[in-house]
DNA sequence: TTCGGGAGAGTTTTT
DNA sequence: CTCTCCCGAA
């Protein structure tokens, strides 16, 4: 019966997934099956009987972890899973949280507030302070709080050592001012909830009853409150012998440790052992990734840290070809010898289409790096997707929207009222808001119990804001959710706001629609758990929907995995790529300054534990996600901040012995290759295949700005943001043949060069070069008030006209 | 209310 | 070099 689970472990993995039911560590080495050893044990403790679905949570950091384990699961048992409680520290908190609201001093309707509102909430109440926002950066009193708060600490807690007095009344303030709007930021969820589990008993005991089994992702990255928050849930010093009541499941690997700058305690590893009793720790150390020589690499870089816990990986697979060094004259050309070298690869490997051009990674400490790079994809048409950036509910109308939806909700949250109250505008200005605002200090009120209470004395204006709200709130509840979503999207005015914008809005409306099919997933996919009927019975108790879907979405922000099976290269920090694995990868600048970041290499007071450790942890898993082939790439000159740096090869490089690498400098690079695209010379530079077209004097690259970005990508409601460039299909060189291959491009497009031509958004300029055919063809255009740009035709076309 | 200039900053990121 | 933020003018 459980063999067939158990079958395929390694001797470690199996001692792992059957350990006692006691609280063990597992540390687990880049690539050595922590996933599975985690879905396994799982899966072994209820096929076992050792655990009923209700026993078990599974604690993970992101949303994606969680998503994946629960898949697993349903994927090798035929259970039904839904009583078990899988999900984020900040979701599981908030699931508690909003089972004993009352308990915990909360408005069942509480409203979470992500970064950004937390950020604009503490920027008001400095101003309301009269604090000079010059002087005192708003963000450092941000980041004072949530230290404060991942430190368990209140700001009657705080002590003068620890920061000023002027952040900590700002603290106060905030704590207060949340109170009283009935809002948590995320480091509340969790502070929050460890304080009513330690402070109620009944609360307490009843979790500590269930939850015999807790399992816990990446514990290298818990920071001390999420550790003294599993402490408690554990039942620390309440089993036998002193030790906790139950078992925590702790898989982690410190040497992949690199959220230490916000406040990930790699120490807590070795706590854990001490505090839960931990008899044994269990090492995978084979992996199952790399090849030798990858492999190798990596053990050689992270051996030069010093106390970490031990471990070494191992592979049984093939030794694999040498690691190349390269070195460039800039990143232009670097970014020219990446896409070469992947070019080349692609075409030995033929077009095998789903992985084709999904095989490649590149990955970079900085997301300033993308831009050389993207501006080479794009030109030479190669197909990219950039990691990062705006998520789905981050974008701006989709925030408009969800803030009527909170005014819904709760109208005492400020941050949306502020938000949404002139927006679309009604002629509520700064002057009107000031006036409320300083009504509500006075009276310590919300701005909306401050309004209601104004009654005749209120201006106008805010009575219309006011009526709308009031109006929405009445139409919405009697409605299906998805019907009061779309209702608010027009009777807020939020579409006609932005039917008025010729060049976003239709987007803009199309991502607030989007919202309703989110609403509509979650209403499929809601539940409500069975702890929320034990312990409310009241039928009005039981959460709305809608308080359901926004916390939702504060939490979730949006999948930045969609679009993940997109066939293109992929483009990442080093950050992003924990946890994912690419055969072929790309690690550029690696450079010292770079990678190591210069900003770590200073100062060793600042991080605590010197930075260079973390950033050699960083190398360490930029390394291991190699399965086949590693390139490391730097310059001799790069460009930065408008100044050129000339970086030295990154030192944790040097730690790499020499026999696995295999170093190339362009005076090294004899032989040239010609792929049809343009060579890779001795020169180092970029030759294009015409020999003048994208040559070193052109700059063809450097040119191509970040406005062309909203071109050149798909611009769908998703958070993916795929680029395609100019495909091009030509092949040869050849001056006579490039000249003729432009004519034919210009023959597609209908535009030639030396065109004054009449850009939608750009405005007015003239065609420099056109490169491509048919639905590859780029146009460079001169923009007299936009710069110059590299535009796809094929996406441009439909807002570009002979002048 | 919106636009433009000027100043300043400029790792990494999830929830 | 570019982006963001804030302030002042139209």
């Amino acid at each position: 019966m459980s063999s067939d689970i158990l079958a395929g472990l390694n001797p470690e993995q199996h001692r792992a997934v059957t350990a006692p039911e006691e609280s063990v560590l597992i540390l687990a080495g880049a690539g050595s099956g922590k996933t599975r050893v985690l879905t396994t044990r799982i899966a072994w403790l209820l096929q076992e009987n050792l655990a009923s679905t209700s026993e078990i949570l599974a604690v993970t950091f992101t949303n994606k972890a969680a998503k994946e384990m629960l898949a697993r699961l349903e994927g090798m048992l035929p259970y039904d899973l839904r009583r078990m409680w899988v999900g984020t520290f900040h979701g599981i908190c908030n699931r508690i949280l909003r089972i004993h609201a009352a308990d915990a001093g909360l408005p069942k309707t509480f409203q979470i507030l992500d970064s950004g509102d937390q950020l604009s909430l503490v920027k008001r109440i400095m101003r309301t302070a009269d604090l000079d926002l010059e002087k005192n950066d708003p963000k450092l009193f941000q980041n004072f709080i949530n230290w404060s708060k991942e430190n368990g600490l209140r700001a009657s807690q705080v002590t003068v050592k620890d920061a000023s007095t002027l952040k900590i009344d700002v603290y106060r303030a905030y704590e207060n001012e949340c109170q009283r709007q009935g809002v948590v930021d995320f480091a509340e969820l969790l502070l929050r909830c460890y304080e009513l589990l330690a402070r109620s008993e009944l609360v307490r005991t009843h979790y500590l009853k269930r939850f015999r089994h807790i399992l816990v992702d990446e514990f290298q990255d818990t920071n001390v409150l999420q550790y003294k928050w599993l402490k408690l849930l554990a039942g620390e010093g309440l089993g036998a012998d002193g030790g906790p009541l139950n078992a925590v499941f702790a898989v982690g690997d410190d040497d992949q440790s690199i959220y230490a700058f916000r406040g990930a305690n790699v120490g807590n590893m070795s706590d854990f052992m001490r505090d839960l009793h931990v008899k044994e720790t269990i090492k995978l150390e084979q992996n199952y990734r790399s090849t030798k020589t990858v492999l190798d690499a990596a053990n050689a870089v992270i051996d030069n840290n010093n106390g970490r816990l031990g471990k070494n990986l191992w592979t049984a697979g093939v030794k694999g070809e040498k690691i190349v060094v390269r070195e460039l004259a800039d990143e232009l050309a670097e970014a020219a010898s990446v896409v070469d070298e992947i070019r080349r690869a692609e075409r030995r490997i033929g077009p095998d289409a789903q992985t084709r051009w999904r095989r490649f990674a590149i990955l970079y400490r900085t997301n300033a790096q993308s831009r050389a790079l993207e501006a080479e994809f794009t030109a030479r048409g190669v197909p990219y997707r950039v990691y990062g950036g705006l998520r789905f509910f981050e974008r701006a109308e989709v925030k408009d929207l969800l803030g009527y939806l909170r005014m819904i909700t709760n109208p005492w949250d400020d941050t949306s009222f502020m938000r949404v109250v002139n927006t679309p505008t009604r002629g509520i200005g700064a002057k009107t808001l000031e006036m409320l605002q300083q009504t509500a200090a006075q009276n310590g009120q919300t701005l909306w119990a401050t309004m209601i209470q104004m009654g005749d004395a209120l201006p106008p204006k805010l009575c219309v804001f006011r009526d709308l709200i009031f109006s929405l709130r009445e139409t919405a509840q009697n409605m299906k959710l998805t019907d009061a979503v779309s209702h608010v999207i027009s009777a807020s005015g939020l579409q006609a706001f932005y039917e008025k914008d010729q060049k976003t809005g239709q987007d803009r409306i199309a991502n607030m629609k989007e919202v309703i099919t989110a609403v509509d997933g979650w209403l499929r996919s809601e539940q409500i758990p069975e702890d929320w009927l034990a312990f409310s019975p009241v039928n009005d108790e039981v959460p709305s929907p809608m308080e359901g879907f926004l916390t939702q979405a504060t939490l979730e922000a949006g999948d930045k995995n969609e679009g993940q099976n997109i066939d293109a290269v992929q483009l990442m920090t080093v950050h992003s790529a924990k946890g994912l694995e690419f055969p072929w990868v790309f690690i550029v600048g690696a450079e010292e300054g770079i990678f190591p970041h210069f900003s770590a290499t200073k100062s060793v007071s600042e991080g605590g534990q010197g930075g260079l450790a973390e950033e050699r942890r960083l190398m360490y898993v930029a390394i291991t996600r190699a399965k086949e082939r590693l390139f490391f790439t730097h310059c001799r000159a790069r460009r930065m901040y408008g100044q050129s740096f000339n970086n030295k090869l990154s030192s944790f490089v040097k730690e790499i012995p020499d026999a696995l690498l295999k170093m190339e400098s362009e005076s090294d690079d004899e032989d040239d290759y010609d792929d049809g695209w343009g060579r890779f010379s001795r020169g180092g530079r970029w030759e294009g295949a015409s020999g003048s077209k994208y040559g070193s004097s052109g700059g063809w690259q450097r040119q191509s700005s970040y406005g062309d970005k909203s071109e050149g990508r798909s611009s769908g409601s998703g958070s993916s943001s795929a680029g395609y460039g100019a495909r091009k299909s030509f092949a040869g060189a050849g001056s006579s043949l490039a000249a003729a291959q432009a004519k034919r491009a210009e023959a597609d497009s209908g535009y030639k060069t030396g065109d004054a031509v009449l850009h939608d958004v750009f405005g007015a300029g003239v065609v420099k070069h056109i490169v491509g055919s048919g639905d590859t063809t780029v146009l460079r255009i001169a923009f007299s008030g936009s710069g110059t740009k590299d535009l796809l035709f094929k996406i441009a076309k439909a807002k570009l006209h002979h002048a």
